[in-house]
DNA sequence: GCGCATCGTTGACACGTGTCACCACAAGCG
DNA sequence: CGCTTGTGGTGACACGTGTCAACGATGCGC
């Protein structure tokens, strides 16, 4: 229900907004001298008292810089671009994003993160590089194409970081390498004497980008083995986890690699009501190691992952940015260390 | 570990970005004729074989229109701010904030988010001033005061709506009253028969804006009967839990409302793993309708919270662009009902 | 009085784009 | 031929900023 709220006086709203020449006028000198002053650009000298003025004439009309025009001017930017993500991501991610941010904006960066939610590839590249950044760090959800890549170094990206489970050509590469997570539970469940395996795999879209690397670690641990890896898809519901476990006795398993402790946490809760004992008749094991796994009985067995730093992914981006034609690193951010408790 | 990538041979990184002009002299025709064509602009007749010549040469220099220049031109851009979040929201604000941006874009807005961590807030206003948005939309996680609101307003912003707890003078508001959660718990647990209601409260930083709130509903509900409120602190870890739990007789509380599920699941089990009963010494209620909330026995009690959906706000911000004069509107956005099941 | 260095300030240009007013040309019409 | 009308295209300006080269004034040394 809209409300009338207090009527205070406008401003007539066709008002142009301020730029440094209503300044200079203001202070009564030239446009030069209000960008020296405003810049503080030490290679010119400007006397103490035109400095106040200038600056009181732009406290008074509340100036603020034009970004577009001053970037113009510059030719460049110092714009971080972080393509948003869209899929459900999780605590670790968003701890991992908000320190790369603070750690960008110390190096004087501007950190936009732009949606391209429904674009193609490369319509996304091409959006992107209407925005000239100096730097694009995309986090594998939009699949940056090598042409893409090109089309953002053409105009004028110095560093183009692509941190997804694949390397894309031309981009300096920080590879996640999603697969050491599916190996590292396989192996432990194989450890414990579990033979035939499955691998939860979401049906939510999104995460194959993930999941299905996972599922490639999990085979490759299996590989040369006995055992069976066998992938089986289940939706973040209860309804599809309880269906999953009446069927369980059937598929012949005795063991599952879930695809993160979410998915574990329903399965194993929806394995215990159909009477399926937890870890005897099946063994759980998710991924992430998030606190609340802790609090079920038996407690939720997982893989930690160990993601790189903000700060560390800050510093490279400043240094590629400094340095655009020095050798291109790659780098495997990911540590994955399985963390048995009781579930498995 | 760095590794050499393959060696392409690379263009000398001086090389230009190309601008319309490149374009038009590739073509053969004028710059005014490139931007016609590349803009579809009905008002100029332009023939088919110069439209064709022009676009071959754009692609083949592999063209992308400078946005800066662009608005700059222009006199505005169709920027819709949206400062980050630093705080670890959950999947309910996730999804609005997909749907928002989806939405958004739809409309042809373009959706930057934008970091202010460790900006006050007057330096965040100033500093989104500068990318002159023709909208911004803060969520109430940077305390926007009503010079900063002027400040956006006067750069350019035609709208600019807040989306937190409180109001802000000037701004198109958008209340979210969090007070309606710990309203709506609280007056669940009095009719359950619970007098002694403690509220918890997260020590985490950054929450207090919708903790805070949620505190006041609490206490608003039991307002005029002979219930107790009282607030207790606990930080989202097990140690901080099981502290809390073996001090709980002491407490002398027969109940308790979580800030949200994830504390009310961490304290919940720690109740139970000092033989506290739940709910029959302890009730407990948390918020937000997690699903994993559903999975522990007994299963939390919840208020589930109904916020506005993206779609609607993406509306209203774009008839506030398209009209800014008109009646300013004030939406109570949050629906809160108590869901009880078998932990209160 | 004259050259010369220093200080403080300024005029003018360039960045890349969109768009208005105008032009050259041809065709139609009396 | 002279005038209008339509077609297809262009020249030039403005948007707001940073910075270079140049300028007048002042002081200093001789």
């Amino acid at each position: 229900m809209p409300i009338a709220m207090s009527q205070t006086p406008k401003q007539p709203a066709d008002r142009p907004v301020p730029t440094s020449a209503d300044v200079a006028r203001l202070a009564g000198v030239s446009r030069a001298t209000v960008s020296y002053v405003l810049n503080n650009t030490s290679a010119v000298r400007i006397s103490e008292p035109t400095r106040i003025k200038v600056r009181a004439a732009a406290e008074e009309l509340g100036y603020v810089p034009h970004a577009a025009a001053r970037s113009l001017r510059a030719g460049h930017t110092r714009i971080v671009l972080l393509p948003t993500s869209h899929i459900p991501v999780g605590p670790l991610y968003s701890r991992f994003f908000n320190e790369l941010q603070w750690e960008l904006r110390r190096l004087d960066y501007t950190v936009v993160q732009y949606g391209s939610l429904g674009l193609g590839a490369d319509e996304a590249a091409r959006a992107w590089a209407e925005l000239r950044p100096v730097a694009v760090v995309s986090l594998g959800e939009i699949e940056l194409t090598p042409q893409g890549v090109q089309l953002l170094k053409r105009s004028g990206a110095r560093a183009v970081i692509t941190l997804g489970p694949q390397r894309v050509e031309g981009a300096h590469a920080l590879v996640m390498d999603q697969r050491e997570v599916g190996e590292s539970a396989v192996a432990h469940l194989l450890e414990r004497g579990r033979r035939r395996i499955g691998v939860l795999m979401p049906e939510e879209p999104g995460l194959e980008l993930f999941s299905r690397p996972r599922l490639a670690g999990a085979r490759k641990a299996a590989h040369g083995t006995d055992a069976l890896v066998e992938p089986v898809t289940m939706a973040y519901t209860e309804e599809s986890a309880s269906q999953l476990a009446s069927r369980w006795r059937e598929l012949g398993l005795d063991a599952v690699f879930a695809y993160n402790d979410e998915y574990a946490m329903l399965l194993m809760r929806a394995l215990q009501d159909a009477d399926i004992d937890v870890p005897g008749e099946a063994a759980v094991i998710g991924a992430d190691d998030l606190l609340l796994g802790r609090l079920l009985r038996p407690r939720l067995s997982t893989v930690r992952v160990e993601m790189v730093t903000g700060r560390h992914l800050a510093e490279l981006v400043d240094r590629v940015v400094r340095d655009p034609d020095g050798a291109p690193e790659r780098h495997d951010l990911m540590g994955a260390r399985a963390l048995p408790r009781e579930s498995s």
